[in-house]
DNA sequence: GCGTAAACGAGACGGTACGTCGGGTCTTTAA
DNA sequence: TTAAAGACCCGACGTACCGTCTCGTTTACGC
């Protein structure tokens, strides 16, 4: 059933210690000074087995990212919108924080810098959570909690702008503080019509 | 008074056709692909002549971003919150757009791979680009056009993060529209309680 | 009694295909050129089944040559000298041209590239040969055709090296009166005193 | 008048060290097992250095060969076409041993693995030493101490496969016995009609 | 004017990392 | 047991840029 041909199957325990080893190095030496020739040897790895499976540094973080789970924070539907946005909003900041706040920079100055995977990041992974917010505010305006006229792509947009903003300038701290602000800028100006 | 001592002075030309040349080299290849070497070579130049006025690329395209003018749009006072604030968003989102965009975005990517140039970015160019929003606020304040409780430095932030994760993600276009929106945004907020 | 025991038995097929192959790639591409993963490949054998049977490159080529027939010129015995030489001669150099001329170069090659192989090469291939025609010289000065001084060693190693530096250096051909050439030579010195 | 142009000169310590590695690492390794790799590490140079100086291993080689003297032995012209022979072959039999005789062989080999090299080597290295003996032995046709029928080139090109051979095969050794013998050899042929 | 001195172009230098290739080995499924 | 397939670790390949260092040359200034 789980036959995979022949030939001898990938290395599970190569494959993690590759993702392992760059979320260390990115941690301790910052995405720019991390190379891949690095990675393999951290990781114990032949750099033709790194090249084998990512074409490049940025596929690895983002698949260390996905990996260390911090999956899109699930919009459990609590039937209030206010509720459903703290919640949704204090688990993405808290999934930005700390260790991910340095992948998740290294990603985006990696988009600036490499166009096809600007394409797939902007696509895969920025998008896919500006749908989950979207959907979010939807539930909430079918209830009849919003004004009709609110802009809900606007709205995201501004959402996670600010969440990146402190991410890339890192002026002012990630935490419970500024998730709930959020939460209550968005309330507001999805209600003032 | 304009006495610089003896030897030959710097080059002029020689300055301005390095920045003319990482600026055509970011628009055709993207920061990531322009290297020094290419620099000095487009702009018919030796690379020691580039090392000896710029540490870093980062810092070349810094210069040349303000050499092209653009400098933070002066906040002109016409006497409203209301018409300094789209003045001044229109203005600033207009210098974003282009060509900056391109430059703006690669800044933003140094400061996440340079840590020395990360502080220089954050504290000389976004610390004094919020300041100038802040000001203009802060008239608006004193003249009672805003609720008092207002959280200033929160809709400075909001603003400028909504310009950059458009600079950024490039899935909306930057235009009159957008910082219309943004404007009404910040209005908004500033006047609810 | 061909009884091999249990298991698949040796590929027969797959023997003879990387002989070919390896004689192919080799006239193709040159000896240098040449990989263990290309002979595979063009094999169509898997890396793992050539390297069980050959350690080397140079291996397969020494038993390709080998197959290819061209084993030692017999010293069939004419009763003279002269013309048993001359015989030997031209078959040997026959042996050493075209096709073969390439691997044999290629095996006097590895051979100084990797002391292993050089032994083999040098007590299994080229001392044999010496030997053959020594035996040859041998009879001849038995039966009184040469002065008895002559120094039979010496006269093998001479014709030999000429035969081995026209296929190492190629700027005049091997043939038959390159042979005949060589035969005279050797029984003038065999003659003088 | 020795005026080179701009730029900084090419360094002659780093060309001598890089001679002088390749000669002591093939000494100690043996041609195959020498890299390019190596020869920049052990000469305290980098790789690239290396490379804009010699395309392959083996042109390394050939001038390292060529600097350390041992230029072809120049005929001088004693007379007599016997003592010229003897002490020709003499110096070059010494020419070829010990150490050289290890680099020799190299270059016989990589003639074999790449054509390029093959074409330079010939045309450069063994024809010229070819025509210093031919013209040797032509003095000594014109004073009338050889056989007028002698086929010059053929009998150079015995001298230098039988020098070739030793070197190759190493199962003789190189010495003055075998530059005698040699001589004689020669000699014996050139006056026998 | 004439020397001093800095900036300039050219380009070689020691390095580091790139992305690829091939070497041998190992681990799977199939015959 | 052998075979095909193909992943594995390893090390070298030849190239690209890095930032630095000589060179010879040019262009100001101050004596």
């Amino acid at each position: 059933m789980s036959s995979r041909g022949p030939g001898r199957p990938r290395s599970e325990p190569a494959r993690q210690s590759v993702l392992a080893a760059v979320t260390h190095l990115i941690g301790r030496e910052g995405y720019g000074r991390v190379t891949m020739e690095a990675i393999a040897r951290e990781a114990g790895v032949s750099k033709q087995t790194v090249y084998r499976w990512w074409p490049t540094k940025a596929a690895i973080v983002l698949e260390a990212l996905n990996e260390g789970a911090a999956e899109i924070a699930p919009a459990t539907d609590t039937g209030s919108l206010s509720a459903d946005l703290r919640r949704f909003l204090r688990r993405t900041v808290a999934g930005a924080d700390g260790r991910n706040a340095r992948l998740l920079a290294a990603l985006m100055a990696a988009a600036q810098l490499d166009d096809a995977f600007a394409e797939s990041f902007r696509t895969g992974f920025l998008a896919r959570r500006r749908l989950a917010l979207r959907e979010l505010l939807q539930r909430g305006r079918d209830r009849g909690e919003m004004a009709s006229s609110a802009d809900l792509d606007f709205l995201v947009e501004l959402a996670f702008a600010a969440l990146w903003y402190r991410i890339l300038v890192r002026h002012q701290p990630l935490g419970r503080h500024f998730a709930d602000q959020l939460a209550d800028t968005v309330l507001t100006l999805a209600l003032t019509p």
